[in-house]
DNA sequence: AGGCGCTTGTGAAGTCGTGCACAAATCGCG
DNA sequence: CGCGATTTGTGCACGACTTCACAAGCGCCT
């Protein structure tokens, strides 16, 4: 994360609710929790228990309920939740109710997936703009939007209040792609590229690196692996059979 | 989120554990260390000291020394970590001394972009096959390689030794697939599918929503704007209180 | 009306992760 | 050979998050 702020305690009065400091393991939970209403809601709950939504939503149900303490109180002891009511409250809680638009940065093979998600559109974003490096590129129609030159960056930018970019570009070249969006008012940036970028205090960047989750698992595929097959533990260190593996393939992004 | 073996009292009988059993937070943060290690030796570096290895990766120093310090004391004091020797070490942690064989399933907008995705391929990991439940998909040819029916994927599985499986397809389908990714052996399943998995213990699921990600961040956006409009509390409740942002690296989790 | 079962909301305890601060270890050099 | 500069490895305190366990609140049924 890039910053957060402690807030004071947070007293508003009124039936508006207030900006509630939430937890940070809380808000990306919440998107979690969204989604599973949203399906609940179409099959026709009226309301859900904590229990229930837990499930859906693959938590704990003293988790959840803490969770959505922090919003406020929107449950019925002995009812549980009410479906819509609770829907209002995460999206407003996640600035959900206003449709907020993306530029997107970067039209190669991970970009052009991005530019044709539809789970974008379906949980509230707009797809505002595409931007690419390679002049080739620019004009290029994708799923109803045409390629702009990065340049455009800035006036489309600014046109279109975005507030949030997404990179997809090699990592060479996000740095610069995050300084541009940074100049161009953008205040949070979602990075795909596999790389660290600085940006100034103020700006949020969130990094999904898709090789990252795999190796992750391959930790774990690992650790099983050795259990089977060695059930009284391997002696000495894992220092030795290292060196002989593979050709080295290069890491070039 | 990944399962976790319940374990109890930690069945171990006695003896020295094979694995040294890394906190998850550090497991995580591994495959970014090695990336910025993979840079720097390519830049020609020999050794690196936590500090320069820590702005690369970007986190904290001691973070970092403390994280290491879990694989084994691979460094030196006075001089720092060997740069190779480190790659080495993480990689094996990791389990990447083998190539790992993926199975992609669904070819649509996103399988189409993750099969063709070079940063799987140049960090160790194979794409051994794809499948899609589409009969017009079978027989296409992405990068080199043809869609198999999802029939198939049971034989190809076994045949290939494939331990790891990537779902793509939408969420109505995801939990059909991940069964039968189970049934044909596959212990770790990286779900883009936006919907939770079951699975039998013993398996691990990660998964990656990506719509999730903008949702976070466009609550941070919707907490900024609202600083900014009203910057002091409203009626009744204690006002003030907003302490300065605190600067931080900026991390995705 | 009153009691009963159900469910939320939350104090409190426990677990996990982080970051500071410093001792121990190593190198280079006079 | 010893000294100072440097950097690792880690004990410790702190903060964040999770989980338990239960009181408080609500609706329904008798």
């Amino acid at each position: 994360m890039s910053q957060h702020r402690p807030g004071g305690p947070n007293g508003r009065a009124g039936g508006v609710p207030a900006l509630p400091d939430l937890p940070e393991a809380t808000v990306a939970r919440l998107p979690e929790y969204l989604r599973a209403l949203h399906n609940l809601a179409e099959a026709g709950n009226d309301t859900v228990s904590s229990e229930e939504l837990a499930g859906a939503a693959g938590v704990n149900s003293a988790k959840l309920r803490k969770d959505l303490s922090h919003l406020g109180s929107y449950g019925t002891r002995g009812v549980g939740y009410d479906v819509a009511l609770l829907i209002d409250q995460i999206e407003f809680t996640l600035g959900l109710t206003q449709r907020r638009g993306v530029a997107l940065v970067g039209v190669g093979n991970l970009g052009h997936a991005l530019a044709g998600y539809a789970g974008f559109a379906s949980r509230g974003f707009r797809i505002a703009a595409l931007f690419d490096a390679d002049p080739a590129r620019v004009g290029e129609l994708i799923n109803g939007l045409h390629v702009r030159h990065i340049s455009d960056l800035a006036d489309v930018a600014v046109a279109e209040s975005i507030a949030i970019g997404v990179i997809a570009t090699p990592a060479a070249s996000a740095q610069d792609v995050a300084d541009a969006l940074v100049a161009a008012g953008v205040t949070s940036i979602l990075n795909f590229a596999p790389c660290v970028l600085s940006v100034p205090d103020g700006v949020d960047v969130r990094k999904v690196d898709l090789a990252v989750e795999l190796q992750i698992l391959s930790f774990h595929e690992h650790r099983k692996s050795s259990l089977t097959a060695l059930p009284g533990g391997l002696g000495g260190g894992p220092a030795g059979l290292v060196s002989a593996a593979e050709p080295e393939e290069a890491v070039g992004t």
